[in-house]
DNA sequence: AAAGTCTTCAACCGCAACCAG
DNA sequence: ACTGGTTGCGGTTGAAGACTT
């Protein structure tokens, strides 16, 4: 990578070291986030205040979610881009412990390459499927999520679907309340599609946002696909 | 086993908005 | 109102590892 290592201020770049977390993370639980270039200054770090901010933001922040993007977590992306577009930010609030930066990331690369030639995109997919039983659903599969938008005159109205594996299914039926799911947002939606209780899930609720939009939700629960699998299907119809 | 290709993700850059002086 | 510094956001890049041939 060019010019990494240092920059013409003397300014590190490039990958983070352990010593370097520990500094920043140091610094931030004594002062507090914010004022990053203080942070940059005055933490004996080499770095620039935006690249503190980022490593923190994205990196050591308490509360950052690992792993894959789950079934319910990519049908709120998809769902929630298809109204806003590339606001990042904005979708990541709906997804506490996800960064804009992940969130990202995860739609460049599992959605952003519907742009590349359908040829090149079967030929992996095809030496791919070699490799696993027929008829047995992939993982990238399982997790595919339908999203149906339709548009009216001040209302639009959105249906996905999504398969969900057994265990999913119960750790999520074993919420009474998602644990994140209590908040609202800036721009007045309520922000946990999941904040539902188990006959609300199957039954369905209003929501209000606190700008007075109303968005009514409908979820659906179904087993559909291979029974023996354990797949169990979830949806909602989003009217904003 | 090796080389080529693809995917993932951390981190950078540029720009715009915001804020204090 | 203007200016310079700071912060946040979205787009892009490139290294590393996984996968395929």
């Amino acid at each position: 990578m060019v010019g990494w290592g240092a920059s013409d201020k003397g300014l590190r770049k490039g990958p983070w070291t352990h010593e370097e977390d520990e500094l920043l993370s140091e610094y931030v639980k004594l002062h507090g986030e914010g004022r990053w270039s203080s942070v940059a200054r005055c933490s004996g770090l080499s770095r620039s205040g935006k690249s503190c901010r980022l490593r923190w933001v994205n990196y050591l922040r308490p509360g950052l979610k690992r792993g894959q993007i789950t079934p319910q977590e990519e049908g709120i992306i998809i769902e929630l881009h298809a109204l806003w577009g590339n606001k990042w930010s904005t979708i990541a609030r709906y997804l506490p412990g996800r960064t804009d930066n992940e969130i990202k990331n995860y739609w460049r690369t599992h959605f952003k390459n519907k742009d590349k030639s359908p040829e090149k995109q079967e030929k992996r997919k095809g030496s791919r499927l070699k490799q696993k039983p027929e008829n047995q659903e992939s993982e990238e599969d399982s997790k595919r999520v339908d999203v149906n938008v339709q548009e009216q005159p001040g209302m639009q109205e959105m249906s996905f679907m999504y398969p969900i594996l057994w265990d999913q299914y119960l750790s999520v039926m074993s919420q009474n309340v998602a644990p994140w799911a209590d908040f609202t947002a800036d721009d007045g939606l309520y922000g946990g599609l999941w904040n539902l209780d188990v006959e609300q899930q199957h039954g369905g609720a209003d929501y209000h946002g606190t700008n007075g939009n109303k968005m009514a939700m409908q979820h659906q629960t179904t087993s559909f696909g291979d029974p023996n699998n354990h797949f169990y299907g979830g949806g909602y119809t989003l009217r904003v």
